[in-house]
DNA sequence: CCTTTATTTAGAATTATTCCAATTCCGACT
DNA sequence: AGTCGGAATTGGAATAATTCTAAATAAAGG
């Protein structure tokens, strides 16, 4: 299911290709420490990350270049409470349980037949661009990340 | 539907002694203020709702009287992304549709066995607080705040 | 190469919120 | 009524995450 990390970056180059934009280290290297690790980091947490590869990055460029990953649909960006920023390189609808004590971030599978319970209950003249669903709690012994 | 003021009054009251907390004169004009006007206000909006009765009012109260009644279940707190938080006196199990347009909050219903179902696909192990479902899209034109 | 435009960068600025220390208030108890 | 102690309020300073700004750098196309 993981991807080789030479198709990563190809992907990377098409999707920013395709919006007219440029493929440069620091979003390389952004991008592949998110597809490597995909626990759900801040800002702070990938800027910590990358600076072994890019010494001299900059957190601005950090938060420059997710947010352009973000806009090309290669990055899923996730909020709690008004806690920092995540980034998430799973695309598949799914919610989040977010560990109350651990701070912990699961991923949790959303069967496309809920999914569509879910759109349905929107009254008429609602039209849902994006679906947000999160749970607060805790979650097993053995955490996962 | 909608509770007399000596009620709510009654209720603050009642829900503040259950927690050993006082009844103050900041506290009950916050808590009207939210009833009256059921929008999703900012604390900054409340601040400037509940000046002309309190004058004196400062925004950190603001901030505390609203904590104080989030603690005692009279209020929910809501987050969009990572936009100031606003609070919501719809008690009810209740999802949000956020207007990415105008910024609206609308209050979606949820019905209990979807409720039911959503809740199901935790894996085990897994045991929810809070559960959230937010909506971003466009409303229909007649906005209902 | 040279130009144009995108990107990166460091640091300043912004925004929402929390912290802090100093009053002020309230209720209980004499 | 007078006083003590804890709560609550207050204004202002502090914090945290993020965005903005302007200058420097890098890439791509001619």
């Amino acid at each position: 299911m993981r991807i080789p990390p030479s198709e990563q970056a190809t992907h990377l180059a098409e999707r920013l290709a395709h919006s007219g934009l440029r493929n440069t280290p620091q979003r390389e290297v952004i991008y592949r420490a998110l597809m490597e690790n995909c626990d759900h980091p801040t800002a702070d947490e990938v800027h910590a990350r990358v600076r072994p590869a890019v010494a001299s990055i900059s957190l601005a460029t950090v938060y420059n270049c997710l947010e352009t990953l973000v806009q090309c649909d290669l990055v899923r960006q996730v909020n709690f409470e008004r806690g920092p920023s995540r980034y998430c390189v799973n695309l598949h609808p799914h919610a989040h349980f977010h560990d109350e004590q651990t701070g912990a971030t699961h991923d949790i599978h959303i069967p496309a037949e809920l999914m569509k319970r879910i759109r349905d209950i929107l009254p008429a003249g609602f039209s849902a661009k994006t679906i947000e669903l999160t749970f607060h709690g805790q979650s097993p012994d053995h955490p996962v990340t």
